[in-house]
RNA sequence: GCGCCUGUAGCUCAGCGGAUAGAGCGUGACGUUGCGGACGUUAAGGUCGGGGGUUCAAUUCCCUCCAGGCGCGCCA
């Protein structure tokens, strides 16, 4: 392609000039009148060796070009390079360069955006972990799609990759939920003190008579292992499944041998009749916290600790948690506790996404299991869809406090982007079932019949997606996905406005753009995949 | 009080060291004897929360103030 040749010239180029040998930045110009790669090179060259090189970045920038020039590929591709600005190298290529590009496209299908950047490593990838102490709400279903993305992208690097879920069933949740259901069953129990929710009236009904002669703790766990069934349903109304669901009480079993070498470190202390994780860093003066309570037993932080253990052990990098923003305080303990045991920290990736604010117009609806007074995933899902509902979660950054208002969502799903998205696709689709083409005849098209800037501008934006999912798959900003599905279908559009495919002048035309179209509706139906949605041949 | 996150167009949000700050929705005006109008074109709308600083270059990085969300040792 023809980035990889410019990023290949370059790097050849300060290296027969001597310069530092710098990692490369190209980039695509908003402005299309700074060409169609762009680079600033020069001006990252001219800071690093401002010291013993007093060039300014002009004259490193005109340094670089005049070599370049010398090279046959640059006369094969380029148009022009230019310097502009401060030291900008811009690159303007010719228009066939660039078409001859959607050849790979073609190629590649299905694997266009895939690579082997993650071969022999392996992924970790856990999220919702939802407590099942109730239904899965809006503020733990946000890590749903998150998590499954993530996990999508690492898979399309060539990562493997493992979805897993933690399921805490056991501990004083359990009983506390357990005692509401027996209380209402028996009706013995202060209001106050209950789980609120119609959640728990369904689980009297359904356990009934079970209840019968059992305790609290036995009580909780069986309306637990109902809950846990019902969020793992919901997660696959959303599109997800999970390769491993690990249970709290099995990590519990695990939990005195950790304790052990811990011990062995030096960084637990009793105080107060229990045991506590103190790690001697200042630093984490504050994040003492108890692993072992006065009465003997565990906390959900040491079983954690056991479940982190595992996943180090299994030489996973990354790991990866997906988790809302009120575990915060927990992934600092957590990271001290991995180092404590040996293992490097910076391999443990922690996506803290803020919780969904769900209104009804203008009124907020607070999210608390024990309160009562949340919406459900399943709710809001049965509602919009899970083309939208995946869409729209998906399409904003981790940590932004989004409002999702069920009023707007719900009237206006017909005008949600992911229709705009869909639409395109379908269109594009059309196209190509009423051209009759087959996937051969993409043979001895002649590429350089696409010369309008609306062909090139799409063209541009396809070959930029596997640089994109590979960027992501470090990176981890899975909602740029959206914004790219959502600027592909506005590019096609415009194209698709200005260009005739099947009516075009003459059948070399006519060929040229339906290879476009092609390579449009591969890019964009890989963009849907790996975000889990749908991308349909008609609407 | 301390910690994490956020403050960008009327609303919901992108952009997060680069050259004229973007999208969708909403509002106004247009467009096809052409492949699906769930589309396109165009207009209005911004002191990028305030103030300092670093840099050739700051919405982007640092400090501080203001406002909001979340969390803060025997819950998970």
């Amino acid at each position: 392609m023809v980035k990889d040749q410019i990023l290949a010239d370059l790097k050849k180029v300060i290296g027969d000039l001597g310069f530092l040998a710098i990692d490369i930045v190209l980039s695509i110009p908003k402005n299309p009148q700074f060409g169609d790669y762009t680079t600033n090179l020069a001006l990252q060259l001219a800071k690093l060796e401002g010291v013993s090189n007093k060039q300014s970045p002009t004259e490193i920038a005109n340094e670089i070009i005049e070599k370049l020039k010398s090279f046959d590929s640059a006369q094969d591709n380029f148009s022009e390079i230019k310097i502009a600005g401060s030291g900008f190298i811009n690159f303007f290529v010719k228009a066939e360069k660039l078409a001859q590009d959607l050849k790979e496209i073609l190629e590649k299908d299905k694997n266009f955006g895939s690579s082997s950047l993650g071969e022999d490593k392996k992924a970790r990838v856990e999220y919702v972990s939802a407590n099942p102490t109730g239904p899965l709400h809006m503020g733990n279903a946000r890590g749903g799609p998150l998590g499954d993305v993530i996990a999508n992208v690492l898979l399309s690097q060539g990562y493997e990759v493992i979805r897993e879920f933690l399921n805490n069933d056991v501990g004083e949740q359990i009983k506390a939920l357990g005692a509401t259901i027996r209380a209402k069953y028996h009706k013995d129990l202060p209001e106050e003190k209950q789980y609120k929710g119609g959640y728990i009236d369904d689980l009297v009904k359904n356990l009934g008579a079970d209840m019968e002669g059992k305790s609290d703790e036995e009580t909780g766990m069986m309306a637990v292992a109902l809950l846990h069934q019902e969020i793992l349903a919901d997660c696959h109304s959303m599109g997800i499944k999970f390769d491993l669901v690990v249970h709290e009480s099995d990590l519990r079993k695990e939990a005195a041998q950790v304790l052990a070498q811990l011990k062995k470190a030096g960084v637990l202390k009793e105080k107060e009749g229990a045991l506590w994780l103190a790690p001697k860093d200042e630093f984490l003066k504050d994040r003492e916290t108890v692993i072992q309570k006065s009465d003997g037993g565990y906390t959900y932080f040491t079983a954690d600790i056991v479940y982190h253990k595992i996943k180090f052990e299994s030489g996973a990098d990354p790991i990866i948690d997906v988790f809302g923003s009120n575990h915060h305080g927990h992934v600092s303990r957590l990271q001290a506790a991995a180092s404590a045991l040996g293992f490097d920290p910076k391999r443990l990736k922690v996506i803290l996404y803020q919780y969904v604010r769900v209104k009804r117009g203008s009124d907020i609806v607070k999210m608390s299991k024990r309160a009562g007074n949340f919406i459900t995933a399943r709710e809001v899902l049965d509602e919009v869809g899970v083309d939208a509902f995946r869409f729209y979660l998906l399409r904003f950054a981790p940590q932004t406090h989004m409002d999702f208002d069920l009023e707007l969502v719900k009237e206006q799903s017909s005008k949600n982007p992911v229709f705009y998205v869909q639409y395109a696709h379908a269109r594009m689709s059309n196209i190509l079932l009423k051209s009759q083409i087959t996937n051969s005849k993409f043979q001895n098209v002649d590429f350089g019949q696409l010369q309008t800037e609306y062909e090139l501008n799409l063209i541009k934006h396809l070959l930029y997606f596997p640089d994109l999912v590979s960027e992501l798959a470090i990176n981890l900003q899975v909602h740029q996905l959206t914004e790219y599905a959502i600027s592909l279908a506005d590019f096609f559009h415009k194209f698709y406005e200005t260009c005739p495919v099947l009516s075009a002048e003459t059948s070399g035309l006519v060929k040229a753009r339906l290879a476009l179209v092609k390579s449009c509706k591969i890019t964009l139906a890989n963009t849907l995949k790996l975000l889990g949605v749908s991308a349909p041949e008609r609407m």
